[in-house]
RNA sequence: GGGCGAAUAGCUCAGUUGGUAGAGCGUCUGCUUUACACGCAGAAGGUCACAGGUUCGAGCCCUGUUUCGCCCACCA
């Protein structure tokens, strides 16, 4: 006898134990089935997952279950992510809260603090997988810092640097005043703000000129002034000079492309250490670079006494009352402009000219940008494919270095005695160059990008040739959202060619945006995002599970409502009562329906492989309803098996839904009462709902794996 | 400045090659029918953003417009 409701606290603990046990995700290794495999996107080790990871989870799982009831050697790999600044931060801010300070640490305390919030968090993140019902091989969970990871990270490092591409050298990087560290372009983002662009007078040899500018205090630290070399009426100024107010500095007036004629006053200043256009100007005019803004986002002394060590934003103040007071300011008018800031923290970049380690990337993006040509891999929906070519046909070389603790150490020593760098695999213990032991390592670690950009073959093991990487490499699907297109999905496929001589998957699937009810992006710093394990909690995780999968079309965002779980709870209770009713009539029969004695199977746990639809036969007992229920069911599954094919899996959800609710439910078995409760034979219309259902059973299980799997494990 | 996405019932949204507008929620009318009120039977409710065009036929294709949103971009 059923409970009158299903239990999904007492399902998950069941079935969680039971896939456990006997590990039935792991792959049959020597089953000769074609491979089916995915690489978890891997979450940020100390965050906590959000709705819109459970969506990308969600769908990767059901693709696995999908896969493997199909009969493929299925592998869906979990790992998690080290997140340096990330996590660097939540670390810092934690130990903050005990009174200590990094500053006041040695980075061996730190990071063994910071191990500890890793290993404590990771319990959550597991967690929240499990009780998801994902269907992880656990045996193969990978970290990115780990000790395999970390040796793929070297020996890509090293591989790269002896190629010629990775090299370290002074550019302008963008830099966070905050954090204080380099980041990528990636993690810029740019935002519109309410400015102001401010005229002011230099003296010039030949008189006056204006330039206009947005930063002021960057005047103090200007070398130059541009103009077009097709500017006319300024071309007999190329080769003068003129004064830097405030400092007093005699520079050149250049000319230079990127000067734009008809915008503002046709004058540039030049500050090539705080301006990344300007630092290009310098590099083509051999102009000094003077540095006033410092790595706090202090002014320095080379801004001159009135204004050293002013925070950067106070300065612009200061020294646009400065100007006033000398009568150098034409005209302030209000502009609004993009300002690039960080996209961790929120805090405007310094363009900083500073010695960081790159990737040459141009290399390495030509046969990625070839293999997308010829649809080797593919995205899903298409039109993300042009946005990868976009973005890889101009690509930039990629600043790798980090100036945090937290990460893959920069595999460099330097020589106390010479010149020379010696990168290496292992640490060494002389100079690879004049043999002296006076070495000291970088002190810098490499973007946390540099290790998930081997994500397809380092969980692997490589560079060890493994059997996992012959049999499962490439992989099948990459399942992410759009936003780490660059930063991720880009970088797999250039790391992948480069490093495995192959693509890194065949085909890329790119979720929808989890968005709250006021258009947000859930995230971990808004904070509003609902916890995945509350939700899981209060609705089950099936309901949550098929909401998220009806409401989802591919590639397009979710507006999330918890209230809107309602149709998930709701469609998880119908199943459940339309199998009490299907089995109480199956109690109801003296005789037993199948065999003598039947068992129940084990769930699907002991049939993962198994056909859709319709193995009942059409015999002349059977009822015109049941003719008809039998082939809405073949209709239904082969809609099914098309939509999964086609990633379409809110269509797989939402026609299963239909089916089992409004013909199955509505129709089949309130026509079946009649039978069931009249005279006569009841077996026909009881072999029938038990079939309908068990099929319905297996079409639901991908999205809906618990309750599935119940009612399964009771079926005759 | 480029590129992309969205606009369909009161709300949230489906609608895959063009062929009589759909779902869930909400509303209204009936139902304590022994699977389910997390339910059942039924009803109301839409010039498919706007303007043109192609077609026997357009929510869907083409052109333009408007309004939102996102991404990219070295005009200080």
């Amino acid at each position: 006898m059923m409970e009158k409701h299903f239990d999904p606290a007492a399902a998950r603990k069941r079935w969680n134990a039971e896939w456990e046990a006997r590990r039935i995700f792991a792959p049959d290794e020597d089953s000769g089935a074609e491979p089916f495999v995915i690489i978890l996107p891997p979450p940020n080790v100390t965050g906590v997952l959000h709705v819109g990871h459970i969506l990308g989870d969600t769908v990767q799982d059901q693709l696995i279950r999908w896969k493997r009831m199909n009969g493929f050697n299925t592998l869906w790999i979990p790992g998690t992510d080290h997140a340096g600044i990330a996590t660097q931060k939540v670390v810092e801010n934690a130990l903050l809260k005990e009174g200590k300070k990094r500053s006041e640490m040695t980075r061996e305390e730190f990071l063994a603090e910071a191990w500890k919030w890793k290993e404590h968090h990771h319990a959550r993140i597991v967690e929240q997988m499990k009780q998801l019902g994902c269907a992880f091989d656990w045996s193969r969970e990978a970290f990115t810092l780990d000790d395999a990871r970390s040796r793929a990270v070297r020996e890509v490092f090293v591989r790269l640097y002896e190629k010629g591409l990775i090299y370290r050298g002074d550019y302008i990087v963008n830099w966070c005043p905050l954090d204080q560290t380099a980041i990528s372009d990636e993690e810029v983002t740019y935002d519109e703000r309410d400015s102001k662009l401010y005229w002011v007078k230099y003296d010039g040899e030949a008189g006056e000129i204006v330039v206009a500018t947005t930063r002021p205090e960057t005047i103090l630290g200007d070398t130059a002034v541009a103009v077009n070399p097709d500017d006319a009426a300024k071309k007999h100024l190329v080769g003068r000079t003129c004064i830097v107010p405030l400092v007093n500095r005699k520079v050149p007036i250049v000319a230079d492309e990127v000067v734009q004629k008809d915008f503002g006053s046709g004058f540039v200043k030049v500050t090539p250490a705080h301006d990344l256009n300007d630092f290009g100007i310098g590099q083509r005019h051999n102009l000094p670079s003077v540095v006033v803004i410092d790595r706090e986002g202090r002014m320095t002394k080379a801004a001159g006494d009135a204004f050293a060590g002013l925070d950067r934003f106070d300065a612009r103040k200061q020294v646009v009352e400065a100007l006033e007071r000398e009568g150098r300011m034409v005209k302030i008018e209000p502009y609004r402009h993009a300002v690039g800031t960080h996209d961790r923290c929120g805090t405007v970049i310094e363009p900083l000219l500073s010695r960081q380690w790159f990737v040459k990337m141009k290399p390495l993006a030509e046969p990625a940008i070839r293999v997308v040509e010829k649809d080797e891999v593919t995205f899903y929906p298409p039109r993300w494919r042009n946005v990868y070519m976009s973005w890889m046909t101009e690509i930039r070389d990629w600043c790798i270095s980090r100036q945090l603790w937290w990460g893959h150490r920069i595999p460099v020593w330097y020589c106390a005695d010479c010149d020379h760098l010696t990168v290496a695999r292992t640490d060494p213990d002389a100079c690879a160059g004049c043999g002296g032991t006076r070495l000291h390592q970088d002190e810098d670690v490499l973007d946390t990008w540099f290790s998930s950009w081997l994500w397809t073959f380092s969980p692997m093991g490589w560079p060890e040739k493994t059997s996992d990487l012959e049999r499962y490499h490439p992989t099948s699907v990459l399942v992410t959202a759009p936003e780490i297109i660059f930063f991720w999905v880009a970088r797999m496929i250039m790391a992948s060619l480069e490093f495995m001589g192959e693509v890194p998957f065949r085909h890329v699937f790119l979720t929808g945006i989890v968005r709250d009810g006021q258009g947000r992006k859930m995230s971990k710093s808004l904070g509003n995002s609902p916890d995945p394990l509350d939700i899981i909690d209060n609705w089950g995780t099936d309901a949550f599970r098929f909401t998220l999968s009806m409401l989802s079309p591919p590639g397009k965002d979710v507006f999330f409502d918890e209230e809107k779980l309602e149709l998930g709870r709701n469609f998880t209770n119908k199943i459940w009562q339309a199998s009490r009713l299907v089995m109480s009539a199956v109690e109801k029969l003296d005789a037993p329906l199948v065999g003598e004695g039947a068992a129940a199977p084990g769930g699907f746990a002991s049939s993962w492989t198994c056909a859709f639809g319709n193995t009942l036969a059409f015999t002349p007992e059977l009822a015109w309803e049941d003719r008809w229920i039998l082939s809405a069911l073949d209709r239904c599954a082969a809609d099914t098996q098309r939509s999964f094919s086609d990633w379409r899996l809110n269509d797989a959800a939402s026609r299963i839904y239909d089916f089992f609710w409004h013909d199955f439910c509505d129709w089949y078995l309130e026509l079946a009462k009649v039978r069931l409760y009249g005279e006569g034979d009841r077996r026909t219309v009881l072999a029938v709902m038990l079939h309908v259902l068990g099929q319905s059973m297996k079409l639901i299980h991908p999205v809906m794996p618990y309750v599935t799997e119940e009612i399964w494990s009771v079926l005759p």
